[in-house]
DNA sequence: ATATCATTTCGTTATTTTGCGAAATATAAA
DNA sequence: TTTATATTTCGCAAAATAACGAAATGATAT
């Protein structure tokens, strides 16, 4: 007897949002851009995180990868910033998250 | 010369909790016990979630270290509920990573 | 054409995570 | 005391993650 149960594609995307925000340098780079409501280039985030050029290059994969940020090239640099569309996105899962047993 | 650079402890703990979170079953379960405002059994989830009851123990033990979730012996069972003041302590902190740029 | 600059990709290594089944634990029932 | 039940721990294998330095890329300046 076989288990045939699924994990909703909601859950699954939230699971996969979340994981790319749960390290501490991509949750600092998240913060950072939300909170300057700004963008940064990468060659400012090396200068404040201990971690080295290519290390962070993959960590600004991730989180492109999932969706919280966006690159625009701007040679010589590239601007990195939030996805506001999917931030927003993400800001809203995680407020039904923690309230959906608020319900009257 | 050497980068001296830390990251906060703040968003350290953050990313500890996010980290926990981020993953389909782990995620599932807190979304079941905080939606139900209730607590379930290691039982109860072994029969919805696609793995097995060794991998489902991992998954608790991991939520419980990470301060989400408590178990509490209620033999032969163990009965487990969400951490509330733990629980509240991470919606305040995602609210806050997603609403602090709504200074005025 | 060469050099420079910001950044990424590649190749590698070490560590962590995920998952499983078997064995162990702890408690209650027969 | 044996048996049954719920759950965890152990030992393992496979896969994913994190980090680094070296090399590659792509653009501009000399």
């Amino acid at each position: 007897m076989v288990k045939t149960i699924e994990i909703s594609a909601d859950i699954k995307e939230m699971a996969g949002i979340t994981k790319a925000m749960g390290h501490p340098v991509r949750l600092y780079i998240l913060q950072k851009l939300n909170r300057m409501n700004a963008c940064c280039y990468s060659g400012d985030l090396v200068d404040e995180l201990p971690v080295g050029r290519s290390t962070l290059s993959q960590h600004l994969k991730e989180l492109k990868y999932a969706g919280l940020i966006q690159g625009e090239v701007e040679p010589p640099y590239i601007k990195y910033c939030l996805n506001q569309e999917n931030w927003e996105k993400a800001k809203e899962m995680f407020h039904k998250l923690f309230n959906e047993n608020q319900e009257i």
